[in-house]
RNA sequence: GGCUCAAUAGCUCAGUCGGUAGAGCAAAGGUCUGAAAAACCUUGUGUCGGCGGUUCGAUUCCGUCUUGAGCCA
């Protein structure tokens, strides 16, 4: 018998965060944060934390817990979050995983075998060398030697994603598509129940660009140089929306109005690849509730759902 | 009131020596197995301001009207 876990996604912006605060008021869960940005410390307004006081209403977790010098990835948040759901089931508590980065979340629901070698900075860096010497083109044909099948799935420009498949391959002598091989039948690790939250387009923009307002009132510029101090320009947390357009209006590259129109759109654009993985990957498991004029009617019919999903059958 | 210039995609504009159009941005769609708020791919959305005239054919030339900008009164 799989255990029970609900889980919340969205766009960013659509309201997720309000409505796991909801499910946290009336029903034994704990939350579990599944963003790729809110476990930075430091980045409170950019990432859209809810306040202290809101986290200690319910149990969160998975927020704050990374210094914002060191990557984290998905396969730690999977590592991370497995061993959380199992705690927080052994409590008697039900979790709730409220987020918007897909893969994360993906890979904890559908039990990802991530390859077993970590990122190997070194190599990247010289694949990354090799790939501005010899072009990109000569990196792709070097990965569709080795693993054609997996070359074929991906475009020669996404270096990135080039350069790690030849990364597994010369740390592990394992080809990507060898890994995935073996993870074709997996079965979801848990029961969940999960909760799709959407929005018309035009009202999601909207609500995200008032969004962007209302993070630059409450100090978010101040945020930014308070990181920068610590010296954290570099920080790859710092590519996230939010900080990455806003430090050239710092530096007094550009105008705080273009920066803000950058920030602005990166946000809708990101909402939008948020939707297509959520509606494409993980399309016929997500029950979705539209956002609309009665915010408080959806929450309620959520809240609604999720207690006959807990009490439905055992633990 | 007179003169000049403009009016083409959601925006800024290019262009057609007369054969119904194209860039950038905005936008839309998609990919995704250890950076994922990342990285990458695909797509042109149009009464060419309105009405007439010339012409086989007008967005293009001519007239007129409308709107906007500038100059002169």
């Amino acid at each position: 018998m799989l255990k029970k876990v609900i889980v919340i996604v969205g766009p960013t912006a659509v309201g997720k965060s309000a409505v796991s605060l909801e499910l946290g008021r009336s029903l034994p869960v704990e939350i579990i944060s599944g963003d790729s940005m809110q476990v930075y410390q430091g980045m409170d307004i950019g990432t859209g934390k809810i306040s202290k006081e809101e986290q200690k209403a319910v149990p969160h977790h998975l927020i704050d817990i990374q210094n914002p010098m060191d990557t984290f990835s998905a396969a730690a948040f999977q590592q991370q979050t497995k061993k959380l759901i199992a705690e927080i089931h052994e409590r008697g508590n039900i979790p709730v995983i409220v987020g918007g980065s897909g893969l994360y979340i993906q890979a904890v629901l559908y039990n990802y075998h991530f390859s077993h070698q970590k990122r190997n900075e070194k190599v990247t860096e010289q694949l990354e060398k090799r790939l501005e010497q010899a072009g990109n083109i000569a990196l792709y044909e070097e990965l569709a030697s080795i693993d054609p099948k997996h070359a074929e799935t991906i475009h020669p420009n996404n270096h990135r994603r080039v350069i790690r498949a030849l990364e597994v391959y010369y740390t592990t002598q394992q080809t990507m598509s060898a890994y995935q091989e073996k993870q074709k039948n997996l079965k979801p690790l848990y029961n969940s129940f999960i909760i799709g939250l959407e929005m018309e387009r035009q009202k999601l923009y909207d609500k995200i660009n008032r969004r962007v307002e209302k993070m630059l009132e409450e100090g978010l510029l101040d945020e930014i140089r308070v990181m920068l101090q610590r010296g954290y320009r570099e920080a790859p947390a710092m590519k996230a929306i939010g900080y990455k357009e806003l430090i050239p209006y710092l530096d007094g590259e550009v105008s705080l109005h273009d920066a803000t129109a950058l920030l602005k759109r990166n946000s809708r654009r990101y909402a939008k690849r948020q939707l297509t993985w959520f509606k494409n990957k993980m399309k016929e498991d997500v029950h979705w509730y539209t956002m609309e004029e009665e915010p408080a009617n959806v929450t309620a019919a959520i809240r609604c759902a999720a207690e006959k999903f807990i009490n439905k059958g055992t633990l």
